[in-house]
DNA sequence: CTTGCCTCTGACGTCAACGTCAGGTCCTAG
DNA sequence: CTAGGACCTGACGTTGACGTCAGAGGCAAG
């Protein structure tokens, strides 16, 4: 069982993160006959996950819906639902951002032809 | 010349966006004698390209820092630097959203195999 | 026993990109 | 010339994922 500050460190969040999480219902967090939180193993790779769908654009309530299918496995027709449809709004971000990149390569190719001297 | 109502419809953007993009020094807007913004044409376009930037995770400071280069065609070095710098940033999200996307797919695929009825 | 670090619970602060509201001006169709 | 929509400038409100601070308790070492 790890203390707070372990997960912390091993999974590369806050604390305070983890205290969000858990209120927000994304990590469950067993206590200590004291009131500490002491979590299993595998809560960091659970953060991991987490952490993963942030950065794929999701809120603590998306994650919250999807996060019981993930873990035991199956899913309700309502979960099948949104699980397509948060694949498919990841989907059109990358073909944004990767519109994005090529204007930005755009830039760039023509930006070296035309290297200035610095504003100071 | 184009009034801020007009250019918000063509661009798909709110009119208290655009005002905020002249605050933010992102979007000039000349003023008719009575002080109204005149937006020329290509006001549209520049929107778009802004909108396609906050897309890509750029803040209105970023963007504000690669627009000259952007439209004059020509950059100095320390522009160049960070016209990398976001494209690898901007390569790095689309890799992240690549997994999520990967581990999302997994869960649909298991989920599919799972299906259980509504709980309600 | 105490020092010092970790942890606890509130609860307010932050930051970006706007939303929204108030009170006043502009302008164009009828 | 007037009604009503579009526009103006402040200025406060919003949202999400935490940061940060205050005050108090827990815990292993010496």
């Amino acid at each position: 069982m790890l203390r707070i500050g372990e997960v912390a460190a091993r999974s590369g969040v806050s604390v305070r993160a983890l205290r969000y999480y858990e209120e927000q219902g994304l990590l469950a967090a067993p206590r200590s006959p004291s009131g500490q939180r002491r979590y299993p193993e595998d809560a960091v790779d659970r953060v991991h996950f987490i952490q993963l769908l942030y950065a794929a654009g999701l809120t603590s309530k998306d994650v919250l819906e999807l996060l019981p299918c993930v873990h035991t496995g199956t899913a309700t027709p309502a979960m099948m639902a949104r699980l397509l449809e948060q694949r498919d709004r990841i989907d059109g971000q990358i073909a944004e951002l990767t519109r994005a990149r090529e204007r930005l390569d755009e830039v760039i190719r023509v930006g070296r032809e035309h290297v200035v001297a610095d504003a100071s």
